[in-house]
DNA sequence: TTGCATCTACGAAAAATGTCGTACATATTT
DNA sequence: AAATATGTACGACATTTTTCGTAGATGCAA
């Protein structure tokens, strides 16, 4: 089981993610509204995911209702994974920094943060 | 200009901005540590870079030294932002939170993020 | 200067991804 | 029941990315 989703996959698991089960039109619909792509190719992508063990379908009625069998915080791991190997030479520290750095974060999601470091450190060393 | 690095690029620069510059021989002696392509697939790969304006070279010498033309920072801020808008909904605190959570960090890069954060905490809002 | 090692150039194939057309089945509407 | 709309299946093609072989130039050692 390759468990690494392609670009592609991506932007429809996140729709199936944020619905939670959803037919191909219903992919293809929200898909359109940022992308140019017919229902077929979408409906092939949905195929395709499925053979690789990405999401599971229920076939009973016509229409086939889709799930993900990977969790958004799985796709998030790989994706840190990949970059934190490929751009930050494997330094956690370098990346949180470079995220907060550009992307103002809110002083919300500041506090948020400072809470979670709190939490853990504590903990260890 | 494109100036998004596909993964095997970013394989290339890695090595580029670890040595500063280098001929394809020195990024495929490295690479070989742990890939297993020919010399002339590295060599490829380095013409398109240089194509494309990832890098620049010297050809004064036989061999020609490559440098890289976009920095680590900007590669890693193109990573960011991918991953960002298709598995973090736009959330760079989820994806800081996901990124401390699972790896660890140690006492010391925890405190350069606090002092991070408690830097630039009185900024804004 | 002959032979060998090392280099670049580059076309072409392989592999991975994404796209679409067509065929055909099943609902729904009139 | 016929026409229309909507659905799946799936082969074939397009595009992008990666890999490699071959040719020819240049440097170096015997």
């Amino acid at each position: 089981m390759d468990l690494k989703p392609t670009e592609s996959e991506l932007e429809i698991l996140q729709i199936i993610w944020k619905k939670g089960q959803c037919s191909v039109r219903d992919v293809h619909d929200e898909l359109a509204k940022s992308k140019d792509a017919g229902y077929t190719t979408t409906l092939k992508l949905m195929q395709i995911m499925h053979d690789k063990g990405l999401v599971e379908r229920d076939t009973t009625s016509k229409t086939h209702l889709y799930k993900a069998l990977i969790t958004r915080e799985q796709a998030q791991q790989g994706a840190l994974d990949k970059i934190l190997s490929t751009v930050f030479k494997g330094s956690t520290a370098e990346l949180v920094i470079q995220a907060l750095g550009q992307h103002r974060a809110s002083k919300d999601e500041i506090d948020a943060i400072k809470n979670f470091l709190d939490q853990f450190e504590g903990g260890e060393k």
